[in-house]
RNA sequence: GCGGCCGUAGCUCAGCCUGGUAGAGCACCCGGUUGUGGUCCGGGAUGUCGCGGGUUCAAGUCCCGUCGGUCGCCCCA
């Protein structure tokens, strides 16, 4: 960069996504709504900013996305906005907002959307970044469950990854379930207060469960030992997950039972879920997901239950790359390319480009005036399948040369026989 | 918020230790082929060596500061 200057930079934690790339983020996008379409979720796009106190209310204040994470401002009215930093409120906010929850339930609904976390960058970590997500919201059918998550592991299948499931139960609120556990959870953490790592020890308060997200070795250590909460969890919470695990074995959906996950987002309640994948550096996750039947009410709605699930686009494209596998080799939308010689070779050329485009066909031309040998290597740069020429001698005669520049066949044919010759 | 590493051409990087005319590959443009690409050969354009200060006759190279990037801790997709 021969600048300094900082309008030449995108900001901390952003970056550009250019071709070639850029076609891989929008196939994969493309696929995962498609995936999600068939399994009837209908796409939805929510503003990128909304009002903080959505987040603070249904993400969760204890939360370190909440505490430390956003992107909080205020707007000229004096409202105090936050970039988003997850889907899933926001989705919720929607559907309440417009009454969906008292049309046909459950409501399906999938986006692909940028998130925003003021976060230290690093890889497979940026401050803006594309999720893409579903979510089944007004049932609380334990079946619900296993099609969001047989969803989202088919999608990352159909992606070109070998996703490994975690998945744990965290039962809900309540005495007679989660919170019990807590305080069962508390009392072993304050036996054991002094062992743990003082990061550790401050959230003791404010969020025991999170204890086993650590990764402080002592603390690790200390955990192995802990209370688990699926030996603590109601009757019903019990129940729903068995046959959650059930129907994930009837659609052949392998995971792995892991009691001690717990995701970083307090909305989530039962099924809880994870992807995992290497090649993510100091990342493992590229998403997850969870039931969140209490969110609706935390938000003054009405009892309504859902899961869903976010998936990170560019976490996806990392493990890939570190397979080795490019998913698909994206089919260049260029399948023409005209070549002219002289100016009204040219001209001719930006019409039956255009011509072509109308008729449903991929076309380009040179703008800079290259020689011949110039325009025959842009052509093959281009990716198009065919070139076809307009020199003096075919201008004179109303005709083109079509040259294949697979098999560097070439053909001359009519001016408006083109179409019929690129059509393959 | 804390720590390691790195900033030289559009890109990937060498040169720095041991100060002395700014380099390579790729990409781009032109030519070899007066109308034929993807291979080959020849040629060309491109840099305030991140920025600021210091040491020195002389700094891309040594010293200090600063900004940026990256990786890790933490957390998460």
């Amino acid at each position: 960069m021969a600048e300094d200057s900082k309008i030449f930079t995108a900001p901390k934690g952003t970056k550009d996504i250019l071709p070639p790339q850029s076609w891989r983020w929008e196939h994969l996008t493309r696929l995962a709504l498609d995936t999600f379409a068939r399994a009837g979720f209908a796409p939805i796009t929510t503003p990128d900013f909304e009002h903080t106190e959505l987040f603070e209310r249904g993400v969760g204040n204890a939360s370190e996305v909440v505490t430390k994470q956003m992107y909080t401002f205020p707007d000229r009215g004096g409202r105090s906005l936050t970039l988003r930093p997850e889907g899933t409120a926001p989705v919720m906010r929607a559907v309440l907002e417009h009454g969906l929850e008292r049309g046909p339930l459950p409501v399906k609904l999938a986006y692909a959307q940028a998130m925003f976390r003021y976060e230290r960058p690093q890889k497979g970590r940026t401050r803006q970044h594309l999720q893409v997500g579903a979510e089944g919201i007004g049932s609380a059918n334990p079946l619900l469950d296993a099609e969001i998550i047989e969803l989202s592991h088919r999608f990352l299948q159909e992606a070109g990854l070998e996703p490994h499931l975690l998945l744990n139960s965290i039962g809900h609120e309540d005495a007679s379930c989660r919170q019990g556990y807590i305080k069962v959870l508390s009392g072993f953490l304050q036996e054991h207060a002094p062992e743990l790592a003082s990061d550790d020890r401050q959230r003791l308060e404010t969020n025991p469960l999170r204890t086993f997200d650590s990764k402080e070795k002592r603390t690790v250590e200390v955990m192995k030992d802990a209370p688990l909460l699926s030996e603590y969890i109601c009757d019903a919470c019990r129940e729903h997950f068995a046959e959650v695990c059930s129907a994930l074995d009837d659609v052949g959906v392998d995971f792995e039972l892991e009691p001690r996950l717990v995701r970083g987002l307090d909305y989530y309640t039962r099924t809880t879920f994870e992807y995992q994948v290497a090649g993510l550096g100091s990342q493992s996750a590229v998403g997850g997901g969870g039931r969140y039947d209490g969110l609706s009410e935390a938000l003054g709605g009405p009892p309504l239950p859902g899961i869903g699930f976010g998936l990170g686009i560019e976490r996806i494209l990392l493990a890939l790359d570190s397979k080795g596998s490019w998913t698909t080799t994206v089919e260049g939308p260029i399948h023409v390319y005209v070549v002219a010689l002289g100016d009204e070779a040219e001209r001719a050329a930006l019409k039956l480009a255009i011509d072509l485009r109308r008729a449903g066909v991929g076309a380009d031309f040179d703008l800079m005036s290259r020689s011949m040998k110039g325009q025959m290597k842009d052509a093959s740069r281009s990716g198009a399948r065919y070139a076809v020429i307009l020199g003096e001698d075919e201008m004179a005669k109303g005709t083109a040369a079509v040259k294949d520049l697979v098999t560097t066949d070439q053909k001359t044919v009519a001016l408006d026989e083109v179409l019929a010759a690129v059509r393959t």
